[in-house]
DNA sequence: ATGATTTCTTTACAAAAGTTAATAACCCTG
DNA sequence: CAGGGTTATTAACTTTTGTAAAGAAATCAT
């Protein structure tokens, strides 16, 4: 159960079998259906989530329609991070696309975490450089890139998804409408 | 001169003077000229920035001309933060925009003094998490407002850099031309 | 199984922003 | 203080994307 978290975290820090064990005590087991709402957003993300089955996915509400901001796969740790870090309301939601097994852990019992074992600090800080990282690279896709290089990247890199999300969910991360995701579709297929 | 580094670095973790004397003998103190460039994209970013004063523009190029990811101000530390923490080369350069007062520190001594002062590593975390936090803040704003509401929230926001900063920077860190700024300026001095 | 959602595509039309280019005002800088 | 560069605005035109609506295909639930 805890086979895919230490494989996680080992590429950060090394652990003895005793760290491991205080570790695991402070997670526990959760499983969820799909569609199963974890965060609403204007509340405050108590929980952090490592993925050991399903997907995860987070996303904006405007209006009525929603904008994903991101997927998170299998053997990923998720959360509406920036509400969870700040420990303030966010205006993040998180939900289950899929059946999900997850491993949690609270905002508090992270803060203790940190204490008991300290070589967690460490890999906290290499995983919110990494998501740093990852939302740089995000960003700058939206900003260097059209839509249709967009899609280009977004089906070359993350194919498996495609089968996976519905096409509007994978639209909304990319920024633009499903109308507009099913004309750049159209114009590739035409052969430009 | 380390004055406000440590008002900074104290935010997060509290620091003995024998502390205090260790960090102070990893930064180096640099004086730069306006328009001097710190970074080149598609170099590795070896140097984290403390500014003492002046300001620094992050920011893609693409073509011919480049677009602002973002503008730091005194007191903060900065860093094209994708590349140095990767230690790997990046798509984004930093300027001064200003003459500039800074704190320099080495990618590699940064690595040996969260060894001698492992407290820095909980700065580092939070410092990490901070600018995550306001990547997505950033993010966000991309994605639920209209440029007309980026605008405004920047004017109400960071006014000060309305002098400081030509237009045309501002209008790119938007996310919109310096023309399509123009006319939303126009839109809203002509009382809607 | 079948009726009801959900999902995807397509069309026609509207709105927003980009592009190019011209002009005027503002600084630097020598 | 003169001239070259940068900066900001405006106009005309083009391109892109959004919006609304309708229909077909696929999926889900009872």
């Amino acid at each position: 159960m805890f086979t895919s978290l230490f494989h996680y975290i080992s590429r950060f820090n090394t652990f003895t079998s005793e760290d491991r064990q205080i570790i695991e005590s402070y997670f526990t087991f959760r499983q969820v259906p799909k569609k199963f709402n974890l965060i609403k957003k204007g509340k405050i993300a108590r929980e952090l989530f490592f993925i050991n089955k399903g997907l995860l996915r987070l996303y904006y509400t405007k209006d009525t329609d929603d904008i994903t901001a991101f997927i998170f796969r299998e053997h990923l740790f998720a959360s509406c991070y920036e509400s969870f870090l700040r420990q303030a309301p966010g205006n993040q939601s998180l939900d289950t696309l899929e059946d999900a097994e997850l491993l949690v852990i609270s905002y508090d019992d992270l803060q203790t975490l940190y204490k008991k074992v300290p070589k967690m600090e460490t890999v906290a800080r290499k995983i919110a450089e990494q998501r740093f990282i990852n939302a740089q690279l995000i960003f700058s896709s939206y900003i260097l890139d059209s839509p249709e290089e967009r899609w280009q990247k977004f089906e070359a890199t993350q194919s498996d998804l495609l089968l996976r999300v519905p096409h509007h969910m994978i639209a909304s991360f990319l920024g633009i409408t499903p109308v507009s995701l099913s004309r750049i579709r159209k114009r590739l297929m035409d052969g430009k």
